[in-house]
DNA sequence: CACTACTCTTGCAACGTTTCATCAACCGTG
DNA sequence: CACGGTTGATGAAACGTTGCAAGAGTAGTG
């Protein structure tokens, strides 16, 4: 079959099959394509396999814009992440869309690679599409831009951010959102507490800039550790979270002299550990962990296979984003009486090879 | 401010506002809203300023279904990708999406996980969003559907298919889109004979089942290439493309007695052969590439970080989604008289530790 | 046979935009 | 001051659905 049906549907030019042409062909109404479409049990059998054919025969394709305008809000939820080449955002997204799947609801994701203009963009994109809800795991979020969207109506869930800083004194999170969100300061703090553990003595941590508040948290964890055991940590400022710029990173390290250099060092996340370790392999022959340990962050399925495997700080990335898209559905059903809901997961240590005990 | 405000805009239960509210509320006609919005140029100074005024104090949102409905098509492609989880489509759709920006198309990404139905699933979804094109990177796809959907009007492009089979006899490729590929028999040559180079008497591949072109391909490759060679091509199946499934499938190859095992063991990509590697490392303490040389495939970010930096074939994954962007790009421009066009890359080796040679 | 109860169908009014043909107002010119 | 020419603003007609009130049959009951 296929080739002997010639012509199927609108081919080319003509202009593009609707319901009233589907109605008219099958001999019925409009109303009663749309319930062979919605509702097709209450549907008589022979006008429903009418219209069927009908439908298969003009190739007719349902035009999702009017029927969203009709009905006001989407199945769709948005989805904005710092930047989906990041194993860790990647599984995070794919939890969501684990759960979603579950729900009915469609994700659909974008990148804002650490730009707030990006960042908006999207935001203000996924309202004017209606979306049922916004995750949001990207950070330097303008909040009066969330605050006035949740006001709107639109529900959002914010992944990593503060579970109850309440700085300015508003109730859950200045943003009006619930948060998923890991205990950075302790995971900063667990790594760096290894470090000296294992025996470093000059601890550094490579970071990024940004407005980050997972960064900030991590670095506060880690100075804590290092000043409990009395130590000073050594910030080392990377460009980005990617492997580029912790390999860069890396080659400042090596660069030093050897006594100059720390001894244990603790990356904010573990594409820049990977690169730092690169730098290290590669350039100086520096040996991990003999003269520095290494730690990282968010334990990405290739931290394990490593040059020399990397100790990390595990985020149940995954059931995290799960999690996210369960209290977003929390409040969509909820409605306008919905309360805030703050989960806060641990993060914990993963000791591998690149670290000593 | 901020607070001084008061209730800005709909807060909660009232009905949303539309443009005939700003109109009732900047005094002027919604025509005239509606050219603020699309043609600022047009509109007096102090019309446009009441507008922009009421907008803000009402919260409007602009309604993205009613426009699309009204204008037809949105500015919106779909991706679909097999697994957004595997960095080479992580890269593949970063490519896409930096391509996406410059033109001022949104790129929406679905996974399909390598399920059939879901890839018609996001299909469908996409058709009835009237995107204006598709780029297409999962593979088990239904030609005649795809074929369909481009008669319908919505144009695509596939990315990693088959540029000039011609099984049909169709001119340039069956489904009737522009394609992006790599020469996947090159690649799978290249990495076998570059095995076999090294010294290996017995190569192995390691591959997954499921429809995909590219793998079927890759062994086509690997197999003329061990024929030439005088040696015979061992293949052993994997569950999926993971890790997870590689190292089950190492741990297949360690239990068996050292005599029983092949001496280079091409994946048929790099994560298999990173869970690979680990089994040979962590379960059986088998040396890389000594007892066993190894070649990946994808060049990922992470083979040069593997225990044992992983030979690999290369594929330029980023390059390869910006070029798919552009030719949906021209299709979409060229409109009812586009021609396929089929952009072929080719794979590169770059040696590693894991091999000899 | 009249009546109620039920099952399907139907036609029409939204939904919130954009677009376009009119219209109004104003400006300089002859 | 009448005239085209410009520039801006307007109102209404789509766009393709969905949902609903009302209607048309059909069947069962007294």
């Amino acid at each position: 079959m296929g080739a002997s049906w010639g012509s199927v549907g609108s081919v080319g030019n003509s202009r593009p099959v609707g319901m009233k042409d589907v109605a008219r062909a099958a001999g019925v109404s409009v109303g009663t394509v749309s319930n062979v479409l919605n509702r097709p049990d209450i549907v008589s059998a022979d006008r429903r396999a009418r219209v069927e054919q009908a439908i298969a025969e003009l190739g007719y394709v349902r035009n999702d814009a009017a029927r969203l305008l009709k009905m006001g809000r989407s199945r769709t939820v948005g989805a904005i992440v710092l930047d989906s080449t990041n194993p860790f955002y990647a599984d995070l997204v794919h939890g969501m869309e684990a759960a979603a799947e579950d729900s009915g609801l469609a994700v659909i994701v974008g990148s804002s690679g650490n730009s707030a203009e990006r960042e908006k963009l999207y935001l203000s994109l996924f309202e004017e599409q209606r979306v049922r809800g916004i995750l949001l795991a990207s950070a330097g979020t303008d909040r009066e831009l969330v605050r006035s969207i949740v006001d709107r109506g639109t529900p959002v869930v914010m992944v990593e951010d503060e579970g109850e800083r309440g700085a300015d004194g508003r109730a859950g999170g200045g943003a009006g959102g619930s948060t998923v969100s890991v205990d950075d300061v302790e995971g900063g703090r667990l790594a760096v507490a290894h470090l000296v553990e294992g025996g470093a003595r000059r601890p550094a941590m490579v970071f990024a800039r940004g407005d980050l508040h997972q960064v900030s948290a991590r670095i506060e964890g880690a100075e804590a550790a290092a000043t409990e055991a009395g130590f000073e940590l050594e910030l080392i400022e990377a460009d980005d979270l990617s492997v580029l710029a912790g390999r860069a990173a890396g080659s400042e390290i090596a660069e030093r002299s050897p006594g100059d250099r720390p001894d244990g060092v603790f990356c904010v996340n573990d594409l820049v550990a990977v690169g730092v370790m690169q730098a290290f392999a590669y350039e100086a022959g520096i040996a991990v962990p003999d003269e520095i340990a290494m730690v990282g962050y968010d334990d990405i399925a290739f931290a394990r296979s490593t040059v020399v495997p990397l100790t990390s700080i595990a985020q149940p990335s995954e059931l995290m984003g799960r999690t996210a898209l369960a209290l977003l559905e929390e409040k969509i059903s909820a409605g306008a009486d919905a309360v805030d809901r703050h989960v806060r997961f641990s993060p914990e240590l993963v000791r591998r090879g690149s670290s000593r005990g």
